[in-house]
DNA sequence: GTATTGACCTCGA
DNA sequence: ATCGAGGCCAATA
């Protein structure tokens, strides 16, 4: 059941729309993002937030295994912990994981 | 209009 | 666990 979120028809307003749908201490995959509003564009996600990201919780959005942006997972782990996101220890080089088993969000799943 | 880049995903070795 | 290659889409130059 693809849940078609189209805003107006710019692809930039769509992310941004389904973005904002996060709640805090909740967390999207940018293939789930893509997948949200038709498009399969995972990077392309990344791309809208990179250059129009501007005022969009871009943390609360993280790669398909739970790491966060690249360059950016000192910045996001600040909004985890603020926001009480559920994180969980990993031999990554970040030293955490998003748990995606508990913060998996999706805005037609609600 | 084409070429390059990029905060990605999945599969294979 | 690691590394590499291909495919996906949009924005920038």
């Amino acid at each position: 059941m693809t849940r078609v979120f189209d805003a107006g028809g710019d692809y930039t307003d769509a992310v941004v729309a389904v973005v904002a749908t996060i709640p805090a201490g909740r967390v999207m995959t940018y293939g789930d993002v893509a997948w949200t509003f038709g498009h399969a564009g995972a990077r392309a996600v990344g791309m809208v937030m990179r250059y129009h990201g501007e005022g969009l919780p871009w943390w609360r959005v993280v790669r398909a295994g739970g790491h966060p942006p690249r360059g950016l997972s000192v910045e996001a782990r600040a909004h985890y912990d603020e926001e009480g996101t559920p994180l969980l220890p990993a031999p990554t080089p970040e030293g955490y994981r998003i748990d995606l088993r508990t913060a998996a969000w999706t805005p037609d799943a609600h």
